[in-house]
RNA sequence: GUGGGCGUAGCUCAGCUGGUAGAGCACUCGGUUGUGGUCCGAGAUGUCGCGGGUUCGAGCCCCGUCGCUCACCCCA
């Protein structure tokens, strides 16, 4: 019996796995700068959380969830997004009681039960943010501005945002009427008619040419927005101009969860395959409600951390080159190992990255394997230098070495490493 | 759930019209005394995805099965 992963899950590895430590950093990062607050959350939470929060009639809800029962006769479920398990864990714990908006952040894996395929897994990696407890436009804005920051950072350029307003319930309702009324009109087979009546606007959404054509001539929920709910998202994209965030208004931008409102955003990268979206958001103004807490508003996004590794890789904007350790202590002889050992256990508590040469290979070969794990400088530990307690400090890269007395190495090691 | 492509060493792949398996890279060791990146030499590594069938003989043909992958649907 050999082993393998379960099927569709995103697994990395050494050397990718720095990569992938990378991007994730570099998306959250601009959230902890604007103030936003770590909630470290449960990856799988009651089913009912999903199927009231997310909407039943999702696809997310209806067929992809990973559902089971527990010991105690609870149904589960693996967490398919991250907003309503992050809404739930602040009304549970009253962190919309304080000062609004609650700003917090997250990050950690996500569960589909779909087909896997390039960019799509089953288990797949998120950072997210919410803010809770403000309707400012200006929020909105910030919002946006973080997830572009993230992306920013990485070095991606290939992407862009597109936005739109869902308005509000009352613009929906009589938006919906029309809809509805446009499509039957129009000739479908049954599965999309099927689909059109769990939610309409998924046939914005259609890739296929013939139902786009059709619904080119479909009336546009923008056009039956709500005076609030037009200002709103106007002052938005004034916002968005100022913070130079560059923009595209898509009308017919559709997301998956029900409970969206507002403004909604997507952001899409012009290199990857079929699974494009590299993160998207929006408010969603009943959902604290819904879900049991004070009627306040709220905000947020999901960014993927998979997809943003694979949108850097195509764009060629990973940083290379980068050493894993600092130091490599090549020891000759049993005396010499035992120093080495003590040696690297002190330098680490220094903050400098030690590693020390295992399994008594000779001097070549040890100098061999360093060349190719990436230590930036070696020191060899042998008789002589225990003796005199003086070490040749080598540098990898150009191959120079200089003489430094042990006591002071990792002294002088601190300042090599902060001046490069 | 639906459709296409692919499964041969750790990786990338070759293997002619069926004659019982190879290359490159990587790995380990060596090229005599304590210093890598080039070069040279040696070595290890495969139930050729799995099961069945046809055949004197199957990596190659047939059937089944599992897996991977891309796309639809949907989304991060």
């Amino acid at each position: 019996m050999k082993f393998q992963a379960p099927k569709g899950v995103s697994e990395y590895f050494p050397p990718r796995s720095r990569a992938f430590e990378w991007v994730r950093n570099g998306l959250i990062t601009p959230a902890q700068r604007a103030g936003y607050q770590l909630l470290e959350l449960p990856v799988f939470e009651d089913t009912e959380l999903f199927t009231r929060g997310v909407g039943a009639s999702t696809d997310v809800v209806s067929k992809e969830m990973y559902t089971f029962e527990d010991r105690g006769g609870r149904s589960i479920t693996l967490r398919p997004e991250g907003t309503v398990g992050a809404l739930r864990s602040i009304i549970e714990h009253g962190l919309d009681r304080t000062t609004l908006p609650t700003k917090i952040w997250y990050s950690g894996p996500f569960f589909r039960a779909e087909r896997p395929q390039a960019g799509r897994y089953r288990q797949f990696h998120s950072v997210g943010i919410e803010a809770v407890g403000s309707d400012d436009p200006a929020l909105d804005a910030e919002v946006i501005a973080i997830a572009d920051a993230g992306f920013r950072s990485l070095g991606l350029k290939q992407f862009h945002l597109e936005i739109t307003s869902l308005g509000d319930s009352a613009s929906r309702a009589a938006h919906r009427i029309d809809l509805v009324a446009y499509i039957a009109t129009i000739a479908l087979d049954d599965a999309t008619r099927e689909r059109a009546s769990l939610n309409p606007l998924r046939l914005f959404d259609d890739k296929r040419d013939d139902v786009k054509a059709l619904m080119q001539k479909a009336p546009i929920l923008l056009d039956y927005l709500s005076d609030y709910s037009k200002e709103h998202f106007a002052t938005v994209q004034k916002y968005l101009s100022a913070l130079e965030i560059e923009f595209i208004i898509n009308p017919r931008m559709v997301r998956g969860l029900d409970y969206y409102t507002g403004t909604t955003f997507e952001f899409v990268h012009d290199l990857l395959g079929a699974q494009s979206g590299i993160g998207g958001g929006g408010r969603y103004d009943g959902l604290m409600a819904e879900l049991g807490g004070q009627d306040l508003t709220g905000i947020g996004f999901g960014l993927g951390v998979d997809r943003a590794l694979l949108a850097a890789e195509a764009e060629g904007v990973l940083p290379e080159g980068v050493f894993n350790t600092d130091l490599l202590f090549i020891p000759l002889g049993h005396d010499a190992k035992v120093k080495a050992m003590v040696f690297a256990h002190e330098f680490r508590s220094q903050g400098i990255t030690t590693e020390v040469a295992f399994g008594d290979r000779t001097l070549k070969n040890a100098m061999k394997s360093a060349d190719k794990s990436g230590s930036r400088f070696v020191v060899v530990l042998g008789d002589a230098e225990l003796d005199n307690g003086q070490v040749e400090l080598k540098e990898m890269s150009s191959g120079t070495a200089r003489s430094v007395t042990l006591s002071t190495l990792a002294d002088v090691l601190v300042k090599a490493l902060l001046s490069s």
